[in-house]
DNA sequence: AGATATTTGTTCGTATGTATT
DNA sequence: TAATACATACGAACAAATATC
């Protein structure tokens, strides 16, 4: 019966009237649209923009602060500066998103469960897109997990190195949505390394078997091979999974934060 | 050389320095974590707060603006008002991230690349998380489709309910990854769907074929037969590729406008 | 139902910081 | 270096919304 309410509305309460700067926000989108923005243009000055759309200077702050954390404007000082249109970045989004999944609670089982179908997807996705540079970093990345000392330290940046291997690839996927997915799971898992010293030797092993994959991987995409470079990746995330299971349970803490 | 810039900085220019009010915005995301507040709980008021940081009432605001805008907190007017932390919602992530996709001028065939590796996934995990009401609503949602009118008010209805299935069966997804992306991309077709006049035959035809699709997905999933349900999804989601092909062959308009 | 207290929402004026010329 | 143009920040006053009595 009221005007605008969210869908989920459980027990808990929601405002009922929409801001005036939210409203402006929007009239700014809309606006944006309709005169056919693209990114890389420059807004008129605050000064205008508050008397464009009537409202104080304050207020247009505000919805140009709303802009500003969607990521679709970026807002510089001095002369020649003011609100210029911007592509949402992968950054940004991925911080919205985590925003999102830190308040779900995911295991480690669900998070593999998506990979292994966005990462399978990803990896054939890819064949035929890389170059000989594309090579060289990969083969580069997998160099770095080669190096294989006891410390903590050095422990780190093989996982670390790892993933950046995957993130290499999602780079290279032609498919916006394959790619910032795989990036993104990439990401969480990036936070979700904890060292456990009490199992050195499973470490080891793991650090073995997924440099092995990843060679593999390689030699695959090279003869483009689009059904090896699906198996593989396939039993690479399966292990991938085993392996992540044996050392910690759950992927929750902290996401939201911001390093 | 700078202090903090963007790792993707092509030729764009990005802001130096940051800002006042976006340290703000993050002192009290670290804030809320320290203090181990969870959602629904109320943070100090505008005035409180202001001096707890340090900063003026307008500084403040723009921050609370930020969580506001990235769906942490919902902020209310009166007495017992002011900011209280909320959980992020589906409705406020999946319009980020649409900011986000927006500029990537996805194709059918990209859409689909995705959408069939999650809605495989999505539907075989599924499986044993339906109880009677699950089913009773998903058949209710099959009956839908069958009313098939040919003005373009009654197409459009069947398309959506079509949709509405597959959202649905997201619902019980016991997967938060799975069931938030399944979701996401049913959305994003959503405001896809662009009637046609042209080739009624093909409307007709993709309508029926759908509908066996969804209840043959329900006796499978009566049967709790995983093997079945992937398959069968599989083959939908091929078929619905094709036909969506048929009709349109961009999927990038105003995916960022609100409606 | 109405008055009131409480808390956010909006506005204005002014001062400061920063980048361009 | 100085002048200029713009965003950023502050503080005070007033407006609007809403829970409680």
């Amino acid at each position: 019966m009221t005007s605008g309410e969210a869908t989920l509305g459980s027990g808990m309460r929601v405002p009922q009237k929409r801001k005036r700067s939210d409203m402006i926000a929007e009239e700014i989108k809309r606006w944006i649209i309709a005169e056919h923005k693209v990114a890389g243009e420059r807004l008129p000055q605050e000064r205008d923009l508050a008397a464009l759309f009537d409202c104080a200077k304050g207020t247009l702050r505000e919805a140009l602060k709303s802009l500003e954390v969607q990521g679709l404007i970026n807002v510089r000082t001095g002369p020649n500066g003011g609100a210029v249109l911007a592509e949402v970045s992968y950054d940004r989004s991925t911080e919205l998103l985590r925003n999102y999944m830190h308040f779900q609670n995911l295991t480690v089982e669900q998070v593999y469960e998506f990979r292994k179908a966005v990462e399978v997807e990803m990896a054939v996705s890819v064949v035929g897109h890389l170059d000989e540079e594309a090579f060289a970093r990969l083969e580069e990345s997998v160099g770095c997990c080669a190096c294989s000392g006891h410390k903590e330290s050095e422990q780190m940046k093989v996982r670390q190195a790892e993933l950046d291997f995957h993130v290499l690839l999602a780079q290279y996927c032609p498919n916006p949505l394959l790619s910032f997915h795989s990036r993104f799971i990439s990401d969480l898992l990036r936070d979700f390394i904890r060292l456990r010293t009490d199992v050195p030797d499973a470490f080891d092993k793991f650090t073995t078997v997924n440099r092995d994959f990843h060679r593999q991987l390689i030699d695959a995409l090279r003869r483009e091979d689009r059904e090896a470079v699906g198996r593989l990746m396939r039993e690479h995330m399966e292990l991938a999974e085993r392996f992540t299971l044996e050392l910690e349970g759950v992927v929750s803490e902290n996401l939201m934060l911001v390093p």
